[in-house]
Order: C-alpha cells, then structure tokens, then sequence
DNA sequence: TGAAAAGTTGACTAAATGGACAGGTATTGA
DNA sequence: TCAATACCTGTCCATTTAGTCAACTTTTCA
C-alpha cells in the first residue's frame, strides 16, 4: 500500500459525501491527465479545472493546493503500481512467472498509458515527491525477487545474468510502449496502438528476454 | 542532420562572433538541464538565467523568446541523436551490428544524460515540437534498418521475431539508465551509476537481446 | 583613435498563475 | 419543516511569468 504525505481523505466532518466522491474522482482523472502531459510546474489549476469541466474554485474546495492535487494523483497512480509489483509472484517454474509478469506489466501499459507517463515524468525529474514510496516497499520488494532470481541461476533454471537488469529490461521494454508511444506510432506508420499491437509486443518481449535468459 | 523551426544561427563572419558563441552555448547547457527537469512549460527564463548566471534579458538578447531557446536545444540533442542512429550499420554479422549499436546507446545514456531525458520529456508530452523532425530521416531509417532484419530473418541468421519490438527494446532498455536513474539507484542500493554499472548493464542486455533473437 | 557594431542589463509591463474568501445553493437528517 | 452541514463559485489578490526597452559598456576594425 502506498502511502505519502498527501490530502488527508476526510477534510471536514464528513457526513454522507456521496457527491464527494464522485467530484473528487471527476477532478483527479483531469488532474492525472495534466500532469502526465506537463508535469508538475508545468500543469496550471486553470487548464485542470477546464478540463474537468469545474471552476477553479471547486477544485480548492476538494485539495488544499496544488502539491496536494498531486499528491493524490500520484497516490492513486502508486496503488495502481503496486498491484502489477506483486503480480511477479513466486510460481514454480521461471517461465511462467515472467512470461505473467511481462504480459501483466504490458496490460498496465495499455490500459493506464497516463499512469505511466505520469510516472515516468515523475522519475526523468529525479523523482522528488516519490521518495517515501521508493524507500519502502519497494526496495524489499526488489531484494526478494532477486534472491528467487538468484536461486534459479544457482539451479541452473536460467543463464547467469544479472537479475536487476533482466527486471530492468522488462519494466523498460513494458512501459515504452506507454511512454513513447508517438515514437512507435511514427516509426511504425500506424495511426493507433491496438490491442493487438501490445500482444504482438508483448510476445516479442517474452520471446527475447525468457530465451535470451536461457530459460525454456 | 536534424534540423527544424529553431533560432538561425547568424554568427559574424569572423570577428563579432566571438564571444556570441560562448554566451549562446552557455545558456543553451542551462536550458538543457532545466528543460529536461520541468519540461518546457514547467522551465522558467529565470532559473535558467540564474543556472547559468546571467541575467534574464542577457538570455533574450541571443534567443528571440522561450520557444526559440526550447528549439535551439532540442536541434542540438537531435544532432546528437542523430549520430547514435547511424550507428547502427550494415556490417555483415548481425551479431557484431546489434553489439556495436547497443554499446553506442548505452554509452549515449552515460555520457549525455539530461539530452536522453529532454528527449523523453518531449516524447511523453506527445512530441508536439518533434514532428518535422520525426516525418523525415527518421521514418526512412526506421524503414531501411527493418529490411535488413527482415533478410536476417530470411537467411535464418536470427529467429523470426518483429523487427521493430527488437528495435524499440533496444532504445527502451538503453535509454532506461539515463531516464531512470533514481529508480535504478534505490532499486540497487548503490549511490551512483558508475562506468562499470553501464558496461555491467550492456553486457546483460547484449546477452540477452543477442541470444534472445537467436543470434549466435 | 574613434565611431560603429556587438554585447549587457536594470527597470518596466501585461498577462497568467496559485490561492483566499465571502456569500450563495443544495442536501441531509431529525 | 427546518436548521445544520455539505457543496459551490464569482471575485478578488499577491506573486510569478515571459517579454520589452532604452541606456549603458565593451569590442571591433578602419
């Protein structure tokens, strides 16, 4: 669960709040899509608001300001994040926990290309409102993996290369086809990335990394 | 040679010249650094002027506006992308091509960092100043690279996987190590990407890729 | 040497920005 | 029905922003 300093959820007695969640929903989708396109000097309350289709005053009401606009943004994109962490789950046989994992991992892509983007905006700026959550879960989750990296190299289950870059390889080959997308679309000549475009890559991708890590 | 809408670069013949050059490249490192951290809506004339330590009008006497300075930069990193591109050469083994190329890129990431991120700002943001450059060499290339996978593939030199999945994997897990760098820091407990941390990835992703595509 | 050209910059402006707030309306529960 | 509370927003404000300009200094070269 990722948790950072951001709007406090309950923001007077809170009674009811039906309206609450759906006005608070409404604007951070409109958030989520700013920041991701600007980032966050670059995103304005204003264009936000627009957006969203609420003046901007509405918005005040809901977030403190714009760090905490933000800050919830960034809170829902990590939940989202976390749940693909712990689809590398430790099955029994390597090839299937990573030809899950790719395809888990290129849905996201698919589905949640804003997400993406906005994370790897996020990272490019040298991540400075993720550093609560990177020092956490995160670098647990990342030493566990690589010890069930390592103990498959130990059985001779795959060739002996570097876990951390094999993950490394996979995150960055998943998630090009969210952040780059105009690049892909140009070189390729096609007009939209289709379901079928992320399944094509997605088998690319599994074929590369599970035979080039000597697993089969 | 990329070359798009940007600031002319009128230098005096000879003499008058002399100190412009200095000056323009001083200011254009700083817009670099500060664009590729905010993105151009987020980079402000004033940061930039106080990175580079100079007054903000100085900066307004050598670059008509923002938008001029913000394509001055992005010409320079594309002449640099541009000579990465043409790396990637017919020799005849494909092993010893996608090797020369990977080492290349990787090396780009090392030593030009902030370029690979302004760059990859740009893409996430939709590339809305990138597309004279992108409709050009660019497509061409892309389209002459792929045929000489495609005959690779004919000659069973390598399997038969998508060209342009192997391609983007490449620029995907490159750029990574420039792009990326605070997760790869936190991720690997190490304090900074030294030499070796490049050469040690390339290594991994050479393997990988090479084997992976079925090239031996 | 001296005047023309190149370079420099403090002070200014108009617009955009994040944010505050008072006074309003709608919703709720008793 | 009737307060109490949640919700809404037009209007304002201080600050920041990109960009201008005219006065100034330095460099060039004939």
């Amino acid at each position: 669960m990722a948790h950072l300093m951001t709007e406090s959820i309950l923001r007077g007695p809170y009674k009811p709040g039906r309206i609450r969640e759906q006005s608070r929903e409404l604007i951070l989708q409109a958030a989520e899509a700013e920041f991701a396109c600007h980032g966050f000097r670059g995103a304005t309350m204003q264009r936000i608001a627009e957006s969203a289709q609420v003046p901007k005053a509405n918005i005040h009401y809901y977030f403190s300001n714009k760090l905490g606009l933000y800050g919830a943004v960034l809170e829902n994109t990590l939940n989202l994040w976390d749940a693909i962490f712990n689809e590398l789950a430790s099955h029994d046989e390597p090839a299937d926990v990573l030809s899950c994992y790719i395809d888990a991992k290129m849905d996201f892509s698919r589905t949640h290309p804003t997400a993406s983007r906005l994370f790897a905006k996020e990272m490019i700026s040298g991540a400075p409102h993720l550093s609560a959550y990177l020092q956490q879960d995160y670098r647990l989750w990342f030493k566990q993996r690589m010890s069930i990296f390592e103990s498959w190299v130990a059985q001779g289950k795959m060739d002996d290369v570097e876990p951390a870059h094999v993950i490394f390889m996979i995150w960055a080959s998943t998630q090009y086809y969210a952040d780059f997308e105009p690049q892909i679309l140009i070189a390729t000549q096609t007009p939209t990335l289709t379901e079928q475009s992320f399944t094509s890559a997605a088998d690319s991708i599994k074929h590369i990394i599970l035979k080039g890590c000597g697993i089969c």
